[in-house]
DNA sequence: GGGCCTTAGTTTCCGGTGTCAACTATTATG
DNA sequence: CATAATAGTTGACACCGGAAACTAAGGCCC
């Protein structure tokens, strides 16, 4: 195992940590929790998104996407309408304020990192860019590699689902 | 705001999602939450570090803290022991099995991270290595420089508590 | 077009989890 | 020695997501 890996590794999960769910936040904004801002996030970048969809990419069961958008409703930033395709199928989509606090959102999220990344030049920015793009690139073919079939939602993918 | 860091924010995010409780894993490690097992890296990386060391180390009330050392002892991976110096403090240190499995989980992960990375050249992988440590450094900077005194175990801290 | 299977989504029940506030126990202060 | 402060634990509570049962709609085959 080489000793870059590990650092690599433990460097990813430490700045996972501040910008997770118990990080910076916790509440992610005022009233939403990190994992319904993704899924508004999710929501505002997709047209007509399903909430199977919506569990998918986010790795929850359809129940727990149900939950998700459940709340997003209440509050206002989503709206469910049944597909006129498929009358099973509910189109998920962001509300004028959804859209606008999802911008909001990362609009302040950019402007903490901006403040954070002051001190670095242009050139830096550029390739902690391209090593950020390198690294979701990566991470989502492993991703699909390992991607068998799942039940509901693809949920429960683990890395030691690979050897145990 | 400079659209570079707008990307920078969303690829950090989403890159914290697939290393977050909900991405790869779900539980971390066979009984292991991911919370549990930052919990235990911290303390296998500390001496004799307290409750609430352990709670703000992790944004965690020492209560919530208190209670994911039950966790931990419950499962036989760290130990509790009175202070000899101070009979209110708790000494939280990994017991063998602790520290083996905490190793054995950067083991993995590490694994996955070179697999992951395994089309990278030396120089990007050392390149990778450098960017994470300059993100996390300004992380660290960045939390410093925000960190107020907070009641209990450092917790509640939030980008939007600063100009709402 | 009626019966059966499949599929999308919801709901109910439940266990896990973290916070708040109250509490215990110990130490510091005067 | 009394009072205040501090470390940690506990119990009540609310929230959250999964499993499974359920509803409703579509697909298919004769």
């Amino acid at each position: 195992m080489d000793k870059d890996f590990v650092n690599i590794y433990n460097l990813i999960q430490e700045l996972s940590w501040y910008f997770g769910a118990h990080g910076i936040n916790g509440e992610c904004c005022g009233d939403l929790s990190l994992v319904e801002y993704m899924a508004l996030k999710k929501i505002n970048d997709s047209e007509n998104i399903t909430v199977q969809e919506i569990g998918h990419a986010l790795n929850f069961t359809k129940s727990g996407a149900s939950k998700i958008i459940d709340r997003l409703e209440n509050k206002g930033y989503v709206t469910r309408e049944i597909s006129s395709l498929d009358g099973r199928v509910c189109c998920v989509n962001t509300t004028a304020k959804g859209a606008e606090t999802a911008l909001e959102i990362v609009h302040r999220y950019s402007a903490y990192v901006s403040e954070m990344l002051r001190t670095q030049n242009t050139a830096m920015v550029k390739n902690i860019k391209t090593v950020l793009e390198i690294l979701v690139d990566s991470v989502h073919r492993q991703e699909n590699l390992l991607h068998g079939k799942l039940p509901q939602g693809g949920g429960g993918m683990s890395i030691f689902s690979i050897d145990n």
